[in-house]
DNA sequence: TCTGGGGTCCTAGGACCC
DNA sequence: TCTGGGGTCCTAGGACCC
């Protein structure tokens, strides 16, 4: 069996742990520039307002008081996340962090009467140890954990286990399709148009028609819900994530190219902190920049390009120029931007590595390295990014709330960054 | 008129997740 | 007026190989 752990409202719950005022109140929680809604309270979902959700459509109820809107604090929900994660392994030997409020446990060898004893003890820890109210769901595979756990949260009901097989086709008839893991959006359209509407629909379709129609992903969404376990997520620590990246969607249009090129130094430089962060090396570097999407009648324009560096890599002015010469190449000039991102690819881990016979920077490496770990320790002791690269520097005549912008101006507009 | 077949690798874009 | 961010995986198509 396989077991489903999953914070409840995770963000406005950790919000609650720090102020009560907010326990029993419609609250929610709001992405950068506070431009949507990403957590809600049951009391919120309640009143209708939707996940995603701009916030500009809520803003009466939000000015009323009837509503209480937060800016995020994701330092504060990483740090939660953590603790939470470390109870789940207090009692379960093996499990999966799956996201930052979710994670999958291990029950193998588990009887099946003892789930629901296991269960409740981990929801009476993080709830007395954190304050963060749980729900788990526990079945014979990822997926079927997955609509146990969905199920009890819509019935207020902390622990779930599925033992048989008519609790299975009843938990399958009471949900839409839609809320199959692995079903979005666009599939959930797909599947109306063949005339599924439930997630039992969908299983008593035939494999071999769902697999023609949704290929290997369907097929296996499909055996889970038949009780067989495929979807496999990795039990050992992963070291190394595939790629990072760091983007904003601006609070205005920008035209501005010097403004951009300080966004995508400090994007760069971010991403660079985090890769080192992991002990990791990139050789690949990635810039993009995106027009409003919802500006439909001037055309949606999203130019992007990315370069191999010439051997792998953490430094950060290697990854800054490089951000900073693809920036150059696919700007364009008189064209308004809303987002911009870089990111990094090609990661493998932090091990000596041979130097290409090519690589102008290989006789720096070394003292780089030195430089990028004093970088890092001072930063972390004196305070968020002291010591940063001249090129991140710009007029802060943008507002902005991501604690980047700079009340000073660059004495000078270096062409390379250095520090 | 008519133009092979099978394989690998890479990349861009789509779709999904929370 | 105002619409998030960071990930993973799959697939289709192109380039190339023999």
């Amino acid at each position: 069996m396989t077991g489903l752990a999953d914070c409840n409202n995770f963000f406005v719950s950790c919000e609650r742990t720090l102020n009560s005022n907010l326990i029993g109140r419609p609250v929610v929680v709001l992405s950068n520039n506070d431009g949507c809604v990403v957590a809600r309270s049951n009391e919120a979902k309640r009143l209708g307002i939707r996940m995603g959700q701009p916030a500009f459509e809520i803003k009466d109820l939000t000015r009323s008081g009837q509503v209480i809107a937060l800016s995020g604090n994701h330092l504060l929900y990483r740090e939660i996340s953590l603790r939470v994660h470390d109870v789940f392994r207090r009692y379960v030997p093996q499990t999966i962090d799956y996201s930052i409020d979710e994670a999958f446990l291990d029950m193998t060898g588990i009887p099946v009467g003892e789930l629901y004893g296991i269960g409740m003890a981990i929801y009476n820890a993080c709830q007395s140890e954190i304050g963060i109210p749980v729900t788990i769901g526990f079945a014979p595979s990822k997926t079927l954990s997955k609509l146990v756990t969905e199920r009890c949260k819509k019935q207020c009901e902390p622990i779930g286990v599925m033992e048989t097989d008519d609790q299975r086709w009843s938990i399958m008839e009471g949900l839409p399709i839609s809320e199959l893991w692995g079903v979005g959006r666009r599939l959930t359209r797909r599947l109306y148009e063949a005339g599924i509407y439930t997630i039992a629909d969908f299983a008593r379709r035939d494999k071999s028609w769902v697999r023609s129609r949704l290929g290997i992903n369907g097929e296996k969404s499909w055996l889970e819900l038949h009780g067989y376990s495929c979807i496999e997520l990795e039990h050992v620590e992963r070291q190394l994530q595939d790629s990072i990246s760091e983007s904003r969607t601006f609070p205005i249009d920008i035209d501005d190219y010097d403004y951009l090129r300080a966004r995508i130094a400090i994007y760069a430089a971010d991403c660079a902190k985090k890769l080192r962060g992991m002990r990791g090396l990139c050789k690949e570097v990635g810039v993009m920049l995106r027009t409003n999407r919802f500006h439909t009648e001037s055309g949606y324009q999203a130019p992007q390009g990315s370069l191999s560096l010439m051997t792998y890599t953490s430094d950060t002015n290697i990854i800054a120029d490089a951000a900073l010469a693809i920036l150059d190449k696919i700007w364009m000039p008189d064209v308004m931007f809303k987002r911009a991102g870089v990111w990094l690819n090609d990661i493998i881990a932090d091990v000596p590595s041979t130097p290409s016979l090519f690589e102008e920077y290989e006789v720096r490496e070394h003292e780089h390295s030195r430089l990028m770990q004093a970088v890092d320790k001072i930063n972390g002791v004196v305070g968020h990014n002291v010591l940063k690269l001249a090129s991140q520097i710009t007029k802060g005549h943008v507002g902005h709330n991501d604690g980047y912008s700079s009340s000073f101006g660059a004495p000078f507009n270096p062409t390379t960054p250095k520090f």
